[in-house]
Parts: structure tokens; sequence; C-alpha cells
DNA sequence: TTCGCTAACTTTTTT
DNA sequence: AGTTAGCGAA
């Protein structure tokens, strides 16, 4: 271990050493967080006598926890597995688990992700006959998730938000919107993301003997990625923390990019206030980066205002210039880097795996994955449409969650017609209607189906097989073998084997390695329960299912790419209204919000660094014209490459879209001659405007002068 | 009453 | 691309 200690650098050293009260760690990018952070507990255990039991450490994501367990077990050996080393949400989970029956709620509850999140909120404006276009579902998930993270109640919503909008119908109609919605999870014993939070805060706050249980066991506490953290996950640690004081928080408030998600920067810049006797470090040599990459890190984001002031910087070498390409559009922006990875390949065996490529949104990743697939080289994306979140997986889970927890109406609606069974929406309304007459589930008004006279014979009968179907498991069996009969007895599988198109083979392909994750999670875990594998795949992020092993690049929103590194980084879509996003440019916070997450790709890059744009891109049906991004410029110049753009071949080039989307080019001219549909042959007169929204005059033989927007002229060219 | 087909609409970031 | 509303057929 103390050889291990010399080679840290001073203010790394003390971090480690510092055992007892609030540390306030400020972390930089590439300052070697997470090896302060894993030489602490390993120093703790080892140099103090500390039991690994006493130690909670709080991450970001599953494979953040996975990494830091990885290597104190290196450093320390197996007493590794008894730290604590998870997500809010999972450390959370594992308490309510074992407590919340406290709290009347029942212990086998289900984690309802975003979408069953969404099932039930569209439920709850079905009921209250609420229009979904005036009051949109997501915005509603929005405001609840949002009150949730500040901690504020359905009772308190409207005098603590709806106030704040007066003459607002929306708004005033939310707290009886956030009620209901609430009355149904607990009616389904289920919990969303953020109930596992708040509801562990209800707990310690209503049972002292449970917090003080869980403030002695966690005696020290280390919380990664502070600056993320929202006011609930603030609140969670400060009672935790509240007894022995043993709190050390690291973050960047530089890399604080999840306001939307109730993120609150003031965490980490009030810690201060909240100790005021905290030990606060700083972090600040950079490790990771060549010094023109942290150059430009460091201008960009030091336009921002709201920020403690600090500058990185490193030993490291210069390294070569960045990379900068203003492509034609986002097909010649991904073939740009397409030439780039494989000429890096050709000429300086940069690998696959050392090569990352970072967009703002999921969308953008549509175009590069089509360039890569085409050029053969292989790839990884994080993100965008999980696994678990296919349709065929989420049905599957939804039997799973069904046979442990038959309140869970969400997942009993998803599948009490899939396979079809022939129990179409108006027997299940009627089945509804029974159940809340009568005030009980709807699987309890499943087994009284018989008496139910509303609902025909015959579909009595299909419902009363289906609830025998999901009686033959039982809760505590093992996952594997419960799943395995499953799809034997619930014949789910055969309305794909009839289809036995492409889409289907992949839906059972699909199942199978789900049926290979259950049994994976069996062996790993002694204690397999369906509760715990559900739990596992719910609370699993993105980034979790990266693999680095495998020699691919890798794809992912600026977000997923928080935490982690690699040598070679692509930034693209770097344009006004994408970096910054357009929806995120209405306020200055908002603004250094975006430069921050500029920042964050920026610094994941070990050696070399591409930014790349568009010139036009494709949005939805129409070209827009794009404009570099601001935060370019405030890029120096001098960190560049000699700028490169896109250079329009001699010949007409022979596209990759085909000629209907051409047209809506703005690739027209005056004088062109054009075709219309309508009008016919014309010469074009003037163009007012570029792309999409130009207006094109066009002198038409036949019908004169008419003048058409040019992403609906539909122009045959000549 | 259920089911399958077509057409229209939407995409910021996520535990 | 994936969901959803609306319509006609079984």
């Amino acid at each position: 271990m103390n050889q291990l200690l010399e080679s840290l650098n001073p203010v790394q050293l003390e971090a480690v050493q510092h055992n007892e009260g609030p540390l306030l760690l400020l972390a930089g990018a590439g300052s070697g967080k997470t090896r302060v952070i894993t030489y602490r507990i390993a120093h703790l255990i080892q140099d103090h006598g500390i039991s690994p039991f006493n130690i909670l450490a709080v991450t970001f994501t599953n494979k953040a926890a996975d990494e830091m367990k990885k290597r104190i077990d290196h450093l320390v050996g197996d007493v590794s597995q008894h730290v604590w080393a998870s997500t809010f949400h999972s450390s959370c989970a594992r308490i309510l688990r074992r407590n919340i029956n406290q709290i009347g709620y029942d212990r086998s509850f289900t984690i309802y992700d975003s979408k069953d999140q969404m099932m039930l909120i569209k439920d709850v404006l079905k009921t209250l006959q609420v229009d979904e276009k005036l009051n949109q579902p997501k915005a509603i998930q929005n405001r609840i998730s949002m009150a949730k993270n500040r901690f504020i109640r359905p009772t308190e919503y409207g005098e603590k938000i709806s106030s704040q909008f007066p003459n607002n119908p929306f708004e005033e109609a939310m707290p009886v919107y956030y009620e209901q919605y609430q009355n149904q999870l607990r009616d389904n014993n289920a919990l969303d993301f953020d109930d596992l939070i708040i509801l562990t805060v209800d707990l310690f706050n209503q049972s002292a003997d449970t917090l003080e249980y869980y403030q002695d066991k966690f005696r020290y506490i280390m919380v990664d990625e502070y600056q993320d953290t929202n006011h609930c996950q603030y609140l969670l640690v400060r009672a935790l923390a509240a007894k022995h004081h043993n709190i050390c928080v690291v973050g960047d408030d530089d890399q604080s990019i999840y306001s939307f998600r109730g993120a609150d920067i003031n965490n980490i810049l009030d810690f201060e206030k909240d100790y005021p006797e905290v030990t606060t470090m700083r972090l600040e040599q950079n490790y990771r980066s060549t010094k023109n990459i942290l150059d430009a890190a460091n201008e960009v984001i030091g336009n921002n205002n709201i920020r403690k002031s600090k500058r990185l910087w490193t030993g490291n070498k210069a390294g070569t210039s960045i990379g900068l390409y203003r492509g034609f559009d986002e097909n010649d922006e991904a073939n740009y880097i397409i030439k780039k990875i494989t000429e890096r390949r050709k000429l300086r065996s940069t690998k696959y795996n050392d090569c990352a490529i970072f967009y703002r949104t999921n969308a953008q990743s549509r175009a590069l994955e089509e360039a890569l697939r085409y050029e053969n080289i292989p790839y990884q994306i994080i993100g965008g449409h999980r696994f678990y979140e296919r349709m065929e997986v989420k049905d599957i889970l939804a039997y799973l969650k069904l046979i442990i927890n038959p309140a869970d109406t969400v997942s009993l609606r998803r599948i009490i017609n899939v396979p079809r069974r022939g129990i179409g929406a108006t027997s299940l309304g009627r089945l509804e209607d029974y159940a809340r007459q009568r005030r009980i589930s709807t699987f309890e008004a499943i087994e009284q189906v018989e008496t139910i006279s509303a609902i025909k014979a015959g579909t009595r009968e299909k419902i009363h097989k289906f609830g025998q179907l999901i009686k033959l498991f039982q809760p505590s069996s093992s996952p594997l073998s419960v799943i395995i009969d499953l799809l034997e007895e619930s014949d789910y599988l055969e309305q794909f084997e009839k289809d036995g198109s492409i889409e289907a083979r992949s839906r059972i392909e699909n199942i199978q390695e789900l049926v290979s994750a259950i049994a994976r999670y069996e062996e790993i875990d002694s204690e397999a329960t369906i509760a715990g594998f559900l739990e596992s795949v719910t609370l699993a992020s993105d980034i979790d299912g990266m693999a680095d092993e495998n020699d691919v690049v890798t794809l992912m929103t600026l977000h997923s790419a928080k935490g982690l590194e690699f040598p070679v980084v692509f930034m693209v879509g770097v344009e006004e209204g994408l970096l910054p996003h357009i929806n995120s440019t209405g306020s200055k916070e908002e603004l250094e919000e975006e430069r921050r997450l500029c920042y964050v790709g920026i610094t994941r890059a070990q050696k070399q660094l591409y930014i790349a744009n568009a010139m036009r891109r494709r949005t939805g049906r129409n070209f827009e014209s794009r404009v570099p991004s601001r935060f370019i410029d405030e890029i120096p110049p001098d960190l560049f490459d000699q700028i490169s753009e896109y250079q329009p071949p001699e010949r007409k080039l022979v596209s990759s879209f085909d000629p209907d989307e051409e047209e809506m080019d703005g690739g027209y001219f005056v004088g062109q001659i054009v075709f219309h549909v309508k009008f016919g042959r014309g010469r074009i007169a003037r163009i007012i405007g570029v792309g999409g929204s130009a207006r094109i005059t066009v002198r038409f033989d036949r019908s004169g002068e008419r003048t058409l927007m040019a992403q609906y002229a539909n122009l045959q060219i000549a």
C-alpha cells in the first residue's frame, strides 16, 4: 500500500489520507479522481482497520461501480466485495427491499421504468377524461419527476409550483395528475425511479432507528459525480452522513450536465456551507489529454460564468492538432470520420477500440451507423434503443413482473392479450370496471372472473385461463426455470415462429438472449431471484452494457460519454442548434450547460480530437442549412489542423440519397430548367433564402410565374 | 368484439 | 422508425 501511495501526487495523497470529517474534492477532468477514491477506500481498510461493511461508495452508473469494485479488489483483495459500491438507485432499492414495509409498501414492489411510468400517466389521463393533446403525458412525466427530485409532494405541488404559473390551466391541473399518479403507483405496489430515492428519504425521516442503523453501517460515505446529484439525493446523503460526518464528495462543476434531470449544481457549490468544518481540495493536474486538447477545453469552458474558477494544467506534451471538418451533409460528415479511422488504422495502428464518436442526440447515430456498416467497420452503439426496452423483451419481463407482483396492472395490461388470446379492449375495460367497483386489483378480478356477468362466457374462460397461466409460477422459483417454463406455457414465441420474417427471427433471438442473460445472472448470484433480476435490468444504464474488450468503434451521446476516456475522439454535429441544442439556448443557464457538455466531450480525448459538422442536415423530412457551433469559435484557431471542408466534385455527385430527397436540396440555381408535376416545364427566375425554407420563383411555360417553397416544390431537374 | 391494415406524426440529454 | 388512431373485415 505504501508503495502505491508513492505513485500519487501531493494533493491526491492528501485526499487519500484524509479519513475523518467532510471532504470536498473538486476534481477536474482526467485528474485521477477514481484513483483517489479507490485508494482512499483501500487506505481506510488496510491502514485504519475500517471494516469494508462500513463503507458506501455511490457512483453514477453500475459500470463505474463495477470498475471501482474491481480496482478496490485489486488493492485489498476479496474483502472488497463487502463495500457497498453502487448507484444511488441501486443502493436505495437494496435498502427499500429490506425496510419499505415500514412505510406501508410491500417488499415485493416492482420498479417502473419510464415507459411503464408513461403508461400509468396515460391511464390517469384517461380516467380523468383529459385530452392528451393539451396535457401531454411527456410533459406531465417531466413535471412529476422534477417535483420528486425537489422533494415536493402532490399536496405541496400547487403551492410551490402551480402558484408560480397563474392562469395556466395545465399547471393548475398538475397536482391532481400527480396525486392520481402516485395513488396508482401505490395501488400497483410499484415505484418509479424517483420514488426509490424519495421513499428512502421518507423511510429515514419516519424511522429514526432505521436511519441510525444505516448511519452506523455507512460510517464512511463517498459520492462520485456529486455535481449531478439532485436535491432529493442531497437530502439522502445528508441524512446518512449526519451522525458521523465522514462524507467525501467528488465532483466537477464544469461537468454538471444533468440539470434537466433535476441535478442541482448548488449541491456542490454549497457543500462548504453545509459542513463548515469541510476540507476542500482541488485536483487540477490532468493526466489524460495532450496539451492541445486540454487548451481547447480550457478555452471553451472559460466562457462560462457560473463556476468555481480553476484551470486544469498538464505535463503532457502538446500532441497533434485538432482536426476540424465541415461536411456537406451528415453522410459526408460520417464519411470523413470513416476516412480518418481507416487512415489511422493503416498508418499508426490505432485500433477500432481506441475510437469513439460522440453526438448530441441519439438520432444522429443513424448516418454514422449506415456509413460504418457500409465500410464493414465494427461498432457498438451505447443507448438509443436499449435491449431491455425491446418490445418482445419487455413483454416477457412483464410476465415476470406480474408473477412476483400481481398488483402490477401496467404489466398485466401489457400481456393479457399478448400473444393474442381474444381478450380485447372492451372485455379488459369491463374487467377493470369490476375491479374498480370492488376496490380490488385487476388480477384479483381475474380470479373472480366467472362471476362477472358483463363479460361473455367465452371471454370469461379465456381470461380465466390467463389467470391460471400466471398462477402456475412461484415467485420464489429460480428465474431460469420460470422463464423456460413460461416460454413453453404461454405460446409467446409461436406468433414469431409462424411469421418467419427477419424481424420475427431477430425477436426470437432477443428472447433467447434474455434467457442467457438470466442464466448468466443465476450463475453470478447464488441468491438469484426473479425480483433481483428484474431490478438489475430496470436499473441498468446504457453504459453498463458497454464492452471494452472487443475491437469496435464506440458511438454514444455526449451525456453517456461522461466518465470515460478514449485515445481518439470524434465529436459530430458541432453546429448551432445541435450543440448548443436549439431547445437549450433560451437562457444563459441552459447555454452554459450545453457548453459544459461540449467540454465533457473534448476532455474525453487522450491523444487526438476531431470535430465535425455539416453544412446542411436532414431534419425529419426537410433539409436545413447549418452554421458551425459558437463553441468552435471559442477554441483558438492555432490549435486546429488546416481546416478542411467538403469539396464538391467536378461532375455531378452520384449521391447516396434517392432523387426525391435530392430535389429538396437547396441546389437550385437561377436560370435552371425544371419540371413541376402540375405546372409542367419552367425556368427558375428568382431564389430567395436558402435550404428548405427558400422560396423559388419559377416562370412556367404554361401557367406563368409561381413562387414555391423549396421543400414542397417537388421540382424535377431537367 | 377483435384484429389487421394504412396513414399520420414525431426526435434532447437519462437513472 | 415506431407508435397510434381510425376503419373495415371476420
